[in-house]
DNA sequence: ATTTTCCCCTGCCGGC
DNA sequence: TGCCGGCAGGGGAAAA
């Protein structure tokens, strides 16, 4: 499931590629992909346009065109794009929709669950900034995100923890797998509420979720199911996760067995002893 | 205002 | 062998 490292990746390697050409044919095979937009009406704004740049906001990908619009991009579940310097070789079997470019390279879009979404976002820099404030929250890999920032977004908040870090409007990018992650190497427990954390815990889970983040994006993002890269390749940061997807599995800490358990309608993966339980368990 | 539930969509897996 | 229910989950709308 592409998070914040899977889109970073996949961000970082068509910033290298595409910025600087012009679309000169883009093909939309699945309605619901730009809907409620007509893929007529989308495909005639994109034709023509030049890429000026590739961005992201938490699990948005951006692709910035000149003129002020903005093409979005979510992924959603099992959303993937696929850049080759070619024409497509082979049939991408969920393809949604195809870009080509006045390089001769190509860009598909394939969805086996067809939850991911492609919209254009119009307006100057400053109301687009509006745009994506009023939809996700704090980078937490930008130097914004202090442990400061962090405690002021739980404070109050009695919810779980895992529930509020998956809220995209505190902070961007994180899902349950990294959730997972981060709250285990912070030692804290998923149904903690999120305003109990003692300023040790704040400070842990503050560094845990940027450590976490970071080796992912390191690691070129976590092929635990139909994730690919832009390229096509695997990332290796499944290999690294500690409990999620471990369960029955002996902590790598204390030996302990992983337990799975249900927090906020997600599969959630602890440790029953780093992560105590808070009462009344 | 915040929190919870439902829904979308398809492949996969266990049970019978 | 094959059918079927349940599960997986990001995020937005709807409900509580």
């Amino acid at each position: 499931m592409p998070e914040l490292p899977e889109v970073e990746t996949i961000r970082a390697q068509l910033a290298e590629r595409i910025p600087g050409r012009t679309l000169t044919a883009v093909e939309v095979f699945d309605p619901k992909l730009v809907s409620p937009e007509e893929p007529e009406d989308v495909v005639a704004r994109l034709v023509g346009r030049r890429i000026a740049s590739v961005g992201r906001r938490g699990k948005y990908l951006l692709i910035g065109l000149d003129g002020d619009e903005t093409l979005a991009v979510h992924l959603r579940m099992t959303g993937r794009l696929h850049w080759t310097p070619g024409a497509p070789t082979e049939e991408e079997r969920f393809l949604r929709a195809r870009f080509h470019l006045d390089d001769g390279s190509t860009m598909t879009f394939g969805d086996m669950r067809r939850f991911g979404r492609a919209w254009i976002v119009s307006g100057a820099p400053d109301e687009v900034e509006d745009y994506w404030r009023a939809r996700v929250g704090v980078e937490p890999l930008s130097p914004r995100f202090t442990a400061r920032v962090l405690e002021g977004l739980l404070d109050g908040r009695r919810g779980p923890i895992k529930a509020v870090l998956l809220n995209q409007a505190l902070v961007a990018g994180l899902g349950n797998m990294y959730v997972d992650e981060a709250l285990y190497q912070a030692g804290v427990h998923p149904l903690r509420a999120a305003g109990s954390l003692d300023p040790v815990e704040l400070r842990r889970l503050h560094r845990a979720i940027r450590d976490r983040l970071a080796a992912a994006v390191e690691a070129g993002g976590a092929s635990i199911d139909s994730y690919r890269d832009s390229l096509g390749e695997k990332g290796t940061m499944q290999d690294l996760l500690r409990v999620h997807l471990h369960a029955g599995e002996p902590c790598p800490r204390c030996r302990t067995t992983i337990v799975k358990t249900r927090v906020a309608q997600r599969g959630t993966y602890f440790c029953p002893r780093c992560q105590p339980a808070p009462p009344p368990w």
